[in-house]
DNA sequence: TCGGTCATGTTATAAAATAACATTTGCGCC
DNA sequence: GGCGCAAATGTTATTTTATAACATGACCGA
């Protein structure tokens, strides 16, 4: 993140600071309200950080294997729920993947633009949109709980390098 | 559909009637395209058509296995791909599940409304919706190559039988 | 330090999807 | 009609994703 927060992660920009600043927005976040960011979901808040690309639960299990020894699945899942839970990361739907939300204070569910080649996602929370969503839940007297709105294709980087 | 076609399904329609047009349509579509609607392609289609909420590959496939005996998932997935390809169905990602479309004949990828309740899912195409993520694409320079929009919660009908 | 709750470990299994190869079917062509 | 190819389906096995159920351990207040 570190002021990128809500746009299309450049290739170059410091992404050890983006990790330490979700690391520490969780800890204060966590203490806010209670809860315990024990080490085992703090370590796998750190791996779902350690890119900006969505990652997958087995992805993020063998990687944790690493850190400690011999992990099963639930460990891993139970980790990821409570993250989703406290809004500290998003689930991707169309990838069975998961990413680090860069504004875990405000629930939201946001908007994923998602780069087929380099991998890389953007969260957005575009006003215009989810009011676009809104007036025609009103029109049909739909209730909205939970929204799901991931875009895929190329960003601007992968597609100028494609020409 | 029969008319109520990008709306939410109401619980009295002829839904016969649903089941007939969509299949004519397919029909109609395939023959135009020199595309070959099998009988298994058929009859897949009709299943998923059985009602207006989304079904899963393994229903599906144990449905199937009714009318011909002994069914093995490839087959249905390659059905379900097929009928993907054409249009004639979509997938919605957030219940690995699949759904009907009514407008087979223009290429889309609509915009989702699930009912949590009754399991009723409305697809709608709403411009100003596709606008307004355009309109951030645009500004982000993504191109956008497949759009997931699903928003689940409570229909209209639901929401008064709950209060 | 006791007792309860929440977190994690462990084992097994369910659910969803695909890979790889064999067989059959439909269809144009002779 | 019979031949040969390509597309569709059948078959078997496996991969990927996710959860159920129960055991053990850590933390925290009384
Ligand atoms: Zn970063
Ligand atoms: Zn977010
Ligand atoms: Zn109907
Ligand atoms: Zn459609």
């Amino acid at each position: 993140m570190t002021d990128e927060a809500l746009a299309f992660p450049t290739a170059r920009h410091d992404h050890a600071a983006c990790i330490a600043e979700a690391l520490d927005r969780a800890e204060r976040l966590c203490a806010e309200r209670g809860e315990r960011l024990t080490t085992l979901r703090r370590q796998v808040l750190e791996l779902v950080w350690s890119g900006h690309a969505p990652q997958g639960a087995y992805d993020l299990l063998e990687q944790l294997g690493q850190a400690r020894g011999r992990v099963a699945p639930p460990t891993v899942y139970r980790a990821l729920e409570f993250l989703q839970a406290q809004g500290l990361i998003h689930r991707i739907e169309s990838l069975n993947a998961f990413i680090g939300c860069p504004i875990p204070e405000e629930r939201h569910s946001g908007q994923f633009f998602i780069c087929r080649l380099c991998g890389l996602a953007a969260e957005l929370d575009v006003g215009a949109i989810d009011r676009a969503i809104d007036r025609e839940a009103t029109r049909l007297g739909f209730t909205i709980e939970r929204r799901t709105v991931e875009l895929q294709g190329l960003c601007r980087a992968c597609r100028e390098a494609q020409a």
